[in-house]
DNA sequence: TTGTACGCGTTATCAC
DNA sequence: GTGATAACGCGTACAA
């Protein structure tokens, strides 16, 4: 492949003013400037972007950490992120991590090793020690979608607490009181401040939280299917689940189906994320509404001005973000049956199918 | 941010001998071995991808470029795509294109500067020019899902026609004779040979396929919504459509519904590439399936293959994959209301709702 | 305005 | 087995 020297040998200048040409720097002859230009056109003549970044010491480039780019919820937060970024010159790699750790430690390194200018996190489980890694490293970085016990920084999310909170207040309101949640991932940061929201709303209409089932599943459809059938096994008395994400409630409403119990007639369902297909006619699932594309935006604005501010001022971090979610009342939830649930027939749209 | 000297010195050894401990070359003692790493431990040393890329040449990194991620199609494909190659080290650089040209461009040219070890191709439009810019520069690529007139080869596609031909077949067999057909973007090679499939199969019943309605839409569910509401007028007579994707599909479903038409009843669906949605039990959309996974992990591993292949001999082409499609029927296709179309109720899951 | 020469952090080719 | 040292291709003081 061509270097500067052809192109400065083939114009007869030195490779300094082919350089100064390309980065259109400082004084150069309009003169010279054509005939640089002519001869890279003509060569057709690509700069080599390794051997620059290891002169500038940055690459142009970025890591996004997230789960599984097949869940619904993270392709509307990559195209945030890639949107921003690439507007700014910026290219991005995708890492699905599929929450495992060892995944996400060996991505780390790579991005580390390949000296990306800043990583994005939206995965839902990263040690805090990899953090602290990048930090000694000086790779800046954000927390997309979710936080970490102890950072209350460069990060942007919604109110998980809040959203929950209404979610589950909406069932509430309708009349249920046997409410069980299908959980994530315990462990997981947005899952206990979604559990901790429920928590808040049914010990709020002095229910005892603790005796309200709850079931762990995965986030995914397949984990949210199995949950459902646990839960709503025939000695099942609820009447609603509150389900931690939208993937899972969509388990959750194959299951009820395969169970031949009505949602939202025998069952109310509330999800969490409002992906997509949460609004197509034949699901209408009730559901907390991020803004996904939004944090994505965010993000990546904010590793942009982290990554300005490392270069000027010494300081390193940005204000934490909260975005504010909004309880989306469709179908699922049945608001339209109360106060008497499951006694009348259902005035929804498809009701008369 | 450390340096391999850094460690040469802290070890009192060499660079160059730094260099083959990490690299585990040949002749080392376990002695220096052992105190190499761990000063590289105790120091948290990475080594400097640019740097070493810049002398061995290759990068780990490939480039990606699709469409849109948030069309549920990708997901899939970029998942078998990253699952290979970072099985074998490498990296992904995720691109957007959304089918414009000059976005594309501007992407190729990105990849190339950095030196990107080889490119796959997934998005609908890409300039034949381009791909022989990259064959001078000497970065292989491989097409995925998708092909392009005049080239037979480092591709692997589904038989688009043969899916097509099934799908209208199949609505054609359940007696519907005034079919329409949604297509995408009429210059995208993938639909044109879908288009090719539905005219093969509707002549084959001795229907002028230049008589039945055709509109062009963009690949997306609000341009399937918008096809069907031009298709659907009051003054139609159509009974099915053969849509040329299902996102566009689920847009038909949609427009069907606000336009009280009944699907299947009144009006038979048929989609092209089986996205997770189109199982749901509530969508059940009759589809021809693609193994999404498995082209983005074949088309991985030929570009693995092409890698190799220009490393050792000169060899740079690789043969065409093809996959077989599969006819998935299911709901929206009426299958159970045959003979006679429009005429009784439905027999399927759902339909005593 | 333009050219020379060094540095960026590795790998690889020599000697020893 | 190990150590100098020349690439790799570019940016950039510094000098001219």
């Amino acid at each position: 492949m061509l270097t500067i020297r052809d192109i400065a040998r083939e114009a007869g200048v030195s490779t300094a003013t082919v350089s100064r040409v390309l980065n259109d720097l400082q004084s150069v002859t309009e003169e010279t400037r054509r005939k640089v230009l002519e001869t890279v056109n003509r060569l057709g003549y690509r700069p080599n972007g390794l051997a620059r970044s290891l002169s500038t010491k940055r690459t142009g480039t970025m890591g996004l950490i997230i789960s599984d780019i097949t869940n619904p919820f993270f392709p509307e937060i990559a195209r945030g992120v890639e949107d921003v970024l690439n507007a700014y010159g910026y290219n991005v790699i995708l890492c699905n991590t599929d929450g495992h750790a060892e995944k996400e430690a060996a991505y780390i390194r790579l991005l580390v090793e390949k000296r990306v200018d800043g990583i994005i996190f939206a995965s839902v489980r990263t040690d805090k020690s990899d953090l602290s890694d990048l930090d000694a490293n000086g790779i800046p970085w954000v927390l997309a979608g979710r936080t970490l016990p102890g950072i209350d920084r460069d990060c942007v999310v919604v109110d998980n607490i809040l959203g929950a909170y209404q979610a589950t207040q909406h069932l509430l309101q309708l009349g249920h009181r046997r409410i069980g949640y299908v959980s994530g991932p315990f462990h997981v940061s947005v899952n206990m401040e979604r559990l901790e929201g429920f928590r808040q709303a049914t010990s709020g209409y002095g229910l005892n939280a603790s005796e309200l089932p709850i079931v762990e599943a995965d986030f995914k459809q397949a984990g949210g299917y199995a949950a459902a059938l646990r839960l709503l096994g025939p000695q099942s008395d609820l009447t609603a689940l509150f389900v931690a994400n939208d993937l899972m409630a969509i388990g959750v409403l194959e299951a009820a189906h395969d169970l031949a119990i009505q949602v939202p007639e025998d069952l109310a369902v509330v999800g969490f994320d409002d992906i997509p297909l949460a609004a197509l006619h034949t699901i209408q699932l009730t559901t907390v509404a991020q803004p996904k594309y939004e944090i994505g935006a965010v993000a990546a604005r904010m590793l942009l001005d982290k990554i300005d501010r490392v270069n000027t001022d010494g300081d390193r971090s940005s204000a934490k973000v909260i975005l504010t979610p909004k309880l989306q009342v469709r179908r699922t939830s049945g608001a339209d049956l109360s106060p008497q649930i499951g006694r009348q027939p259902a005035t929804v749209p498809d009701a008369e199918k």
